[in-house]
DNA sequence: CTGTATCCTTCTGGATACTG
DNA sequence: CAGTATCCAGAAGGATACAG
């Protein structure tokens, strides 16, 4: 592939719809929910009331919708008990699987500069406050 | 730090503190311009205007509130020339450069795997629109 | 139990006009 | 040149009620 950034690559054309590329995984994984399911999907398969009573504040509306747009991308398997009552289970797929280290990646990242970040935070909101006055 | 969703531990507490960390990460810079702004800057410091006029489809506003969320963050540092007429310069800071290792792997996972979850989304779609007829 | 349907609120982002 | 101020449209997400 080409790679993200390439030194010495002008950032455009390939860049561009690299750049694009990665911003569409990133918004899809970046919603509210998507990065939680896969979180609690990490280690076993759940069902669907499950997820949602273990999950703290997610709506069924949500959860439903976070569900189907994992199962699209086929990050998520989703699989039909036929009982009565219904039972669906739902797995991370292997591509779902592949899809943690990367983020894991970035977990660590923002575990390793959360401090930094909000120390960065209070000192420009400070600063702000000041040239307001 | 502890790990994004380490084996054998349950995912509650930590593990959902630091899901929500990376979560909060995630929705930062996977809006709709963070992430093309921090590769625009990969390898120089750009000028607003410069930034303005070779990102396709930013507006003025968007721009600036984006550009002021990285300078928030001590991602992107935000230099004024005391000229006339003004001159403003913008680039990643250190903590912004180790961004970019991260975001990078994680564009290679989307690269790796783009064709795959289109074909996903294709089958899927179509799974769907039998189930309608 | 596992959803779907509806309504409503909030947030995001674009267009446009104006300013130091 | 480098913004700020407004207004507005559409998307995201929550609450609630209902259904197979």
């Amino acid at each position: 592939m080409t790679t993200f950034f390439p030194p010495g690559t002008a950032p455009t054309e390939d860049a561009e719809r690299a750049c694009h590329q990665v911003l569409k995984v990133l918004q899809r994984i970046g919603d509210k929910w998507s990065l939680v399911l896969i979180g609690r999907l990490r280690h076993r398969t759940m069902r669907f009331g499950e997820l949602h009573r273990e999950i703290t504040g997610i709506s069924q509306r949500m959860l439903t919708l976070t569900l189907r747009q994992l199962e699209r991308d086929g990050l998520v398997r989703r699989t039909v008990h036929a009982t009565v009552p219904p039972k669906v289970e739902y797995a991370l797929t292997e591509l779902g699987v592949t899809l943690l280290e990367p983020v894991h990646a970035l977990g660590l990242w923002a575990a390793e500069h959360r401090r930094e970040i909000e120390d960065n935070r209070e000192r420009y909101d400070a600063g702000a406050e000041r040239g307001t006055r």
